[in-house]
DNA sequence: CAATTATGTGACTACATACTCACATAGTAT
DNA sequence: ATACTATGTGAGTATGTAGTCACATAATTG
């Protein structure tokens, strides 16, 4: 059986997962790489509605993925923890020994 | 404005995201990171209903992450990909700046 | 001050998910 | 064939999530 921290370690793992876990999520993270941007500026790149956006954010900066400043009207997020981004080169490459069977996802990637 | 295939990688690396962000499936890889292991033994070990198991193991071969083998009255699981293990890599090094704040979690890792 | 802009939030809807129970299926053993 | 074991699945419940709308808040500008 398990033990009670692995445990605990388990869920922490898996609340990160479920921050990053939505496609629009991903295009933020992926858009805030390049360096910080303002939620409407967010909302517009991603093609998603601001209060929408405004949800997606506030669940990352809840998982410890992404930090804001303020600057005047706007509020400015940026990745905090950079290390996530290894986490798609790892999907990536899921992504790619399943594209050896499947074409759409090849030419994607 | 993103574009569509830059969307639809997206989808696709969601789906992966979600088929482990859920304590159990984590539970579930992180076990079958040292070898193959039937349904019946994964439930025992990560304290879980055989039917609730049944399930996380499916869904976690739709999405591409696991394979089964069938022998005699069990069914086999593994990894399909092991690159999915750089996934918590990755992870682990995010909780582990987050750890600087979290005593807690700091023992947990 | 009033008008404007960027952001966040309460309330609601629609849908997805985890889980359990009872049962079906399929292979094994007697 | 009967009994047993491992697994999967339909149906149901409870909870979580994404998204939208209207509105509140807060900083900025005129």
């Amino acid at each position: 059986m398990i033990k009670q921290n692995k445990l605990f370690l388990y869920e922490k793992q898996a609340e990160i997962a479920k921050a990053i876990a939505q496609p629009y999520r991903i295009a933020i993270v992926d858009f805030l790489k390049d360096g910080e941007q303002c939620v409407c500026d967010i909302a517009e790149h991603i093609g998603a509605g601001r209060s929408n956006v405004s949800r997606h954010l506030s669940v990352m900066v809840s998982a410890g993925i992404l930090e804001y400043r303020k600057d005047g009207l706007k509020v400015i997020y940026s990745l905090k923890t950079p290390c996530i981004l290894g986490f798609f080169e790892c999907i990536t490459n899921c992504l790619k020994e399943q594209a050896k069977e499947n074409q759409k996802l090849f030419k994607a990637i």
